[in-house]
DNA sequence: CGATTTTTTAACCATTCCTTAACTACTTTC
DNA sequence: GAAAGTAGTTAAGGAATGGTTAAAAAATCG
């Protein structure tokens, strides 16, 4: 879940942000001034930061001209251009006019985070106690790596694509040599045996099933 | 300089901000309806959108929901509230309603191109005991400078860009030989192996992982 | 242009990986 | 219950990839 920092010192602005946030659902973070908002911004991993420009202690333009790693939505009152072009050229990311529609700071609010996401696309893959890491191009399971080769990686990988789901193993023979008709279903069935070997080695858990005569796939989490 | 597409069919207010972006300067690409604007989009190298929303062949939002890669700012005379959070929603980066300053809109343009410009970011790379300094274009190792040839460099820096990714082969042969065909896996072993034996001169430690038949990587820090 | 540095080519060996094949065990079919 | 088919394991040879070296070719620099 993402943390949205909140920097508002009107109790009553700050508190309906806040409502409204953790209805989506966001983690809240609250600052009511600041230097507190530049302590928690120490001390926290925050994702965005919602900030009033208008604040006891630190203004608001200073922590914009602060801060360089988190997206930072300013709300305020202010109205004039010179205000909004200022503190956006210092480093904010988008402005917001109070009084403003919730619903209008609720989608300025995904755009900031989508943004934030297209920066580390490329999904991790997981199943039970397993992780794969695309672009590590690595598999753990319980926390330690194992060392799989180009194509048990491959297999793997397409049984996580889809777990609960049988990969046939036609499939995964089209994986081993892309245009190789010859291949073997005697090749596949070493190199799951293989995998299951090395996953033996770290846990006792079976992770691969065979469906007879259609091919694998990965256990159910219950059964 | 920075390429930004307008897409606006009222020839006035096209021209009025074409006007304001070729003095800034930037380069200024035209579209009058949304097909055109999708051509270019196809054709050339853009890093911003302007975008009008109510448009003739094409409809704004229909080129809101196809572009993923370039920041979209919407200019729209529409003020409801569900229109602006749709069109947000659906990927539009930002949203300013006409009429707007001129500049407004300058300065929200500056925070989108930044923010693209910060994926890229010029600051020092480092792992382990390896510090890679762009500005200087040097490579330092236990704080002992190591003489790398230019496409040494560019191997670690690639490598340094994001150490525990696997980085391939083939992203490798791009960076040696920018536009020649012939790239040679060959030659890149032997850079590889360069690398590794000036790293060898300073430390014992391994810093370069191969991946068979993938790539390399950087070793993780624990294992 | 000649001297130096850098990159590529090529040959060779080492290592890792994939396939093959033989054997065993289990399922299904008749 | 026997025969035929599918699955699982193991070990060994061969194929592919990685690593090193040295020399030729190309690029850089004064």
């Amino acid at each position: 879940m993402k943390t949205i920092l909140v920097v508002e010192d009107n109790m009553d602005i700050h508190n309906l942000i806040k409502e409204v946030l953790e209805k989506e659902p966001y983690t809240v973070l609250d600052a009511y001034s600041g230097t507190e908002a530049l302590m928690l911004i120490e001390k926290e991993k925050i994702d965005l930061i919602l900030l009033d420009l208008m604040l006891p202690g630190l203004k608001g333009e200073e922590i914009v001209k602060r801060v360089k790693e988190i997206p930072i939505l300013v709300l305020s009152a202010k109205t004039s251009i010179e205000d909004k072009v200022n503190v956006l050229l210092d480093g904010a990311n988008d402005y917001l006019t109070k009084p403003f529609h919730t619903e209008e700071l609720l989608a300025r609010i995904k755009v900031q985070l989508r943004m934030d996401k297209e920066k580390r696309k490329k999904k991790d893959l997981t199943y039970k106690e397993m992780v794969l890491k695309e672009k590590e191009h690595q598999i753990y399971l319980r926390g330690q790596t194992i060392h799989f080769t180009k194509t048990e990686y491959a297999i793997m990988k397409q049984l996580l694509l889809a777990p609960k789901q049988v990969v046939t193993k036609n499939q995964l023979l089209d994986l081993i040599s892309e245009d190789t008709l010859d291949c073997d279903e005697n090749s596949l069935k070493v190199h799951i045996s293989n995998i299951r070997k090395k996953i033996k080695k770290v846990t006792e858990e079976e992770y691969i099933e065979s469906v007879w005569g259609i091919g694998f796939k990965l256990y159910d989490e219950e059964s």
